[in-house]
DNA sequence: CAAATATACTTAACACTGTTAAGTTTCCAA
DNA sequence: TTGGAAACTTAACAGTGTTAAGTATATTTG
């Protein structure tokens, strides 16, 4: 059925002009500017239609955010030919923070924001995290990379990956929510998040001269 | 002039009326739930005598952020009288995150919504963030006093204790944002974070058998 | 004491938001 | 050509923060 086929690929072509005018619109001034009136006035369209498209306005902010994903991945595109796991996980740090800062809009919907957990609850309560999940299984597997070298206190591989994954997270969420504005020099701020991070990541590194 | 005077009296007593219905609402629903109207409602007044007594909705947000340290305070009253800072900062990070767990709204307005921090850019572009400043004032003494007594690694106790802030923070915040949530089953959440807390000041930790 | 002024408060509106029920147009198949 | 499904729109609901303009109520001044 040719004619059934040609629709669905209309239907799909429609869903991408959502897509690029949410995105164009998120680009442009975050996602507050994201409004179904304003998606609609870009496609020429009426704002219901939109909702021939997508289930509602946190569908939309989802896929946004798998998009940012996409975007994060470019960044740690090298990740992988560095060896040593240790220097991995400084540079999977310094990567994670140099993301969000230079990318707040998409840091937000990835791991502030409620509205796209709230579409993945919806599609089913059961579902994963997809994104997410792929995420921190790279951090993991570093991680215990370093424990089976011994390069770190050997120690429950999920709960330390969270820990080392809040730390980043942490400190990119109080930057761009402005809690570090008041209190350290604007100018200092990534040299500052560095020094934390590598601090951290040598103490709990197992050097020579050690045990 | 003891008119004016009962006067000032009783424009201080709406201000208290109108954050004590702020609260309230804060409290039932959250901070989505606060809204102008509500609040008007609340004191039987018109919304926009509310703009008689506060510049706009983020002050008002902003004061309620200002009740939340005085809560964090509570959690932390008998921080003071442990004497070993170690033991100290790992309270400290305890404390932390059962306050944010246990009031989620509170702390989503003392370090995730913007709102607050735009209320303290509008009195005053050059003032500081008072609440702020005296919590990370007290991290800092403990983490130079860990340093001095060579209980961890020198450094700079500006860069560590703002990574320590943000890994509890990041913790927390990924927590209240459901970014947890399909990564780790929900009954062993704190024990986790307690774990990769516990870990990382392990590993901060200049032990007897090492170096 | 009456008029003028200052204070306190309200009404009505603006410009938005997400979302939905109901109506219309367009297109395809019988 | 007609019936029906699919695509799309109009209009509305219920809400948001905010403000200009108008109205009472006190207080101060002539």
């Amino acid at each position: 059925m040719g004619i059934t086929e040609r629709k669905e690929k209309q239907k799909l072509e429609i869903r991408k002009m959502i897509l690029d005018a949410s995105m164009k619109l998120f680009m442009e001034q975050g996602f507050e500017n994201v409004s179904i009136r304003k998606i609609a006035d870009l496609i020429e369209y009426s704002p219901t239609t939109v909702y021939l498209y997508f289930k509602d306005k946190n569908e939309i902010l989802f896929n946004l955010h798998e998009m940012g994903f996409q975007k994060m991945a470019e960044y740690n595109a090298d990740l992988w030919t560095i060896k040593n796991p240790l220097v991995r996980l400084a540079k999977m740090g310094e990567y994670y923070i140099r993301f969000g800062l230079e990318n707040p809009a998409f840091y937000e919907l990835m791991f502030i924001l409620k509205a796209p957990m709230e579409a993945l609850e919806a599609l089913d309560a059961n579902c994963e995290w997809k994104s997410g999940d792929l995420a921190l299984g790279k951090l993991k597997e570093t991680i215990k990379e370093c424990m089976d070298k011994g390069l770190i206190e050997k120690g429950d591989v999920d709960a330390v990956a969270m820990s080392i994954w809040s730390m980043v997270h942490g400190m990119v969420a109080l930057a761009i929510r402005d809690r570090f504005d008041k209190l350290v020099p604007k100018d200092q701020m990534v040299a500052m998040m560095q020094r934390g991070l590598t601090w951290q990541l040598n103490s709990l590194e197992i050097s020579d001269n050690k045990t």
